[in-house]
DNA sequence: GATGAATGAGTGTTCATTCAT
DNA sequence: GATGAATGAACACTCATTCAT
């Protein structure tokens, strides 16, 4: 289930149009974490760049020298968890025998990388009216991956030969989405704090309901 | 699949705290379907109350002799349109002879309520940071649902024994969400207008695989 | 010391122009009183009319059919105010022996006035750029009543011929109203709640301060 | 008569925190005088942050890199209007010989910064509702500068010492309230422009009765 | 590279007043 | 006499963005 890289890796200075600096890097990285934290917190409206510069130490006007805008780095940052939940789920997978337990896999690394960001889903889920190209963005690179690994294993036999995979594909996507919010964001332990993983019987669950629903007519566990 | 009538279907004037008079009844009215349209169209944070006003062809002050605050109507919004879609949903399902015909018949539903009121999805995604409470309640009033007729169709064998139906209806809930917005929202007819119904084949594929998660073991088509 | 009544004391309808029937006198009084009420809790800007309609118990457009405007009842109520301020005064000083008791016994029925009344404080320190010609009526109305009874005690030898009463008179004024201020509507008793009556301490040496300054060269106690 | 200083005289930027560059503190100072004239002439509650920026030639949005709220810059202003105010009684009084001569020239310097600021009049008297605590700051510190002034001249047989300093005090405060009230701002020359002196006439008559009231019996000029 | 003062368009909300019933 | 729904002007405040230093 690979994914091809992005175009260019290469940050470069909104001003100037060069690439970064190892300095101006650094800078680049605190911004974009700064701004995961508080779309996190706040959302994106309630979200401002003075807010982000607090937290990335850096003076308000040093912000436009990376992003042209608030949507600019708005958009940057879900092509960038993008690229890391897709990278967790991959490495999440690699073990796999088969494309069940690919699939459990799969979900526990999303999992795994929601509980650590957050701002995954809220700033996803907001992303409607800021970016709807880069809300696409999102959910179609995942998508990909996941029709590439389901028809890969349909091929195998591994699962049902009369699935749909696209369709499929955006119902398991939809299902982790919900799942995720219901049972990590949600949920609060005694402190009130939200569990760092998800729940393993939630898990189970989910799994069973999925091998269920992929596997191949007359095969059962 | 009953839900309980919510406590008093009987608005009441923000100003004057009593029941509205007829006349007041039609305006509010008119203002929750201006908020629905110019939610949807513009988004919460983009919306205005002017626009909403003006849409509804009513003062700009009027608005507030009927709703508190901008987040008031949203809230007010959102759990109107919770009503009328569980509503399409339940009376979808009416003549369904099993849970799985109810299923699909139920998806039906809640995509055609979906295609006439787009703002159901674009309204409850932004929900978020607006009112968590009410995108709580929007979810967990669907899901309540879902979860008492998975629960009865076990009862009667009808789905598998082993399903954990709280689960279960999380994960449906959220396959028809994602497919909702991949086929319905995005989807554009060859005049740039979405489509009015669900793909016949999506749905199908969707039923598909949504018998198959939930069919009790050993019983095919 | 005699105050000329006001012209005309009859109440007239500001729609009808005509005299109020008992029925409307009665309306018109309790709509006053409101106002008295909440102007004196919240100030002239922040009361509104709704709140003074509702603490009347009297319909929002009822209030129109008694007064013309915010500022019409503001100065109705001022006029109200120093009318009733004075009389209590009167009142007060009726039995007094000479002008130094007069002073003193004036004094405790202002204070008394005031204790009951704060709104007459409240809104007349506010009333500079809500209606001036109506504060110089309030302020004008009182020292009028005073210059004449320290005239009047000046030529009965009572006071010092030397004075200046008019300019006695403003500061008096003035020394009574920041003392009213001070000791009255900033005083608190043990349960928090301002005190009904001025502590006699201070009406002592009050009194013994404006003896003093009235009193003339050689007289004593 | 001294007063300590005030803690800060550092003023603080609200939006960084920190000290005000030069550049900000005349924009500062800009706003305040603007907001002078602006309160000054129209009352708090007519002026709006529009007319303050505009006469102080700057920004809308600049004020609130300055003030936090309408609020505040009503606050700084009445303190920097007191200090000021203080400041100018005190510069009047130094040359005195006794208390008695240093009322005078106190009051005379209370008028004449009455008479170069209204401001400080109209915008006192309106404080009531706007920030009781600065009403009361803003008199406790006259009062108590007062007091002290006072209670010395007592000490050295100056003034009679069957005087309550503080009641004495809020007497005189409120006598030079009214009487600057009435000479200075309700008072026209003869092109309609208030004075810019208080009438010697009513100064003299004034300090009579101010030195009637203070003198220790047996003393006469 | 970095700073932070300045800008001004935009918006939610209030409230005195009118008028049809 | 009385009601209360409707009106719309006005205003405090926010914040993305610019630019001189």
């Amino acid at each position: 289930m690979t994914t091809p890289a992005d175009s260019a890796p290469v940050s470069l200075s909104t001003v100037t149009g060069r690439p970064l600096t190892k300095r101006g890097e650094a800078t680049r990285r605190r911004l974009l974490e700064a701004a995961e934290d508080v779309f996190a917190e706040l959302g994106y409206h309630d979200a401002s760049i003075v807010k982000i510069t607090e937290r990335a130490h850096v003076a308000l006007g040093t912000f436009y020298l990376y992003f042209d805008s608030k949507q600019a780095i708005f958009e940057a940052l879900v092509i960038d968890l993008n690229s890391r939940v897709r990278h967790s789920m991959s490495e999440a997978m690699a073990g796999a025998r088969d494309r069940i337990e690919a699939e459990r896999l799969g979900f526990e690394g999303f999992f795994e990388f929601t509980a650590a960001h957050p701002a995954l889903y809220r700033v996803v889920r907001e992303a409607e009216f800021v970016s709807p190209a880069t809300l696409r963005l999102h959910y179609e690179r995942i998508v990909d991956g996941y029709r590439a690994g389901l028809a890969a294993a349909q091929q195998q036999g591994e699962i049902a030969d009369d699935l749909d995979v696209e369709i499929a594909a955006w119902a398991l996507m939809g299902a982790g989405e919900l799942i995720g919010m219901r049972y990590l964001l949600w949920e609060r332990d005694a402190a009130g704090r939200p569990p760092q993983h998800i729940d393993p019987a939630v898990l189970d669950g989910m799994s069973a309901f999925i091998a269920r629903a992929l596997r191949p007519a007359g095969k059962e566990d």
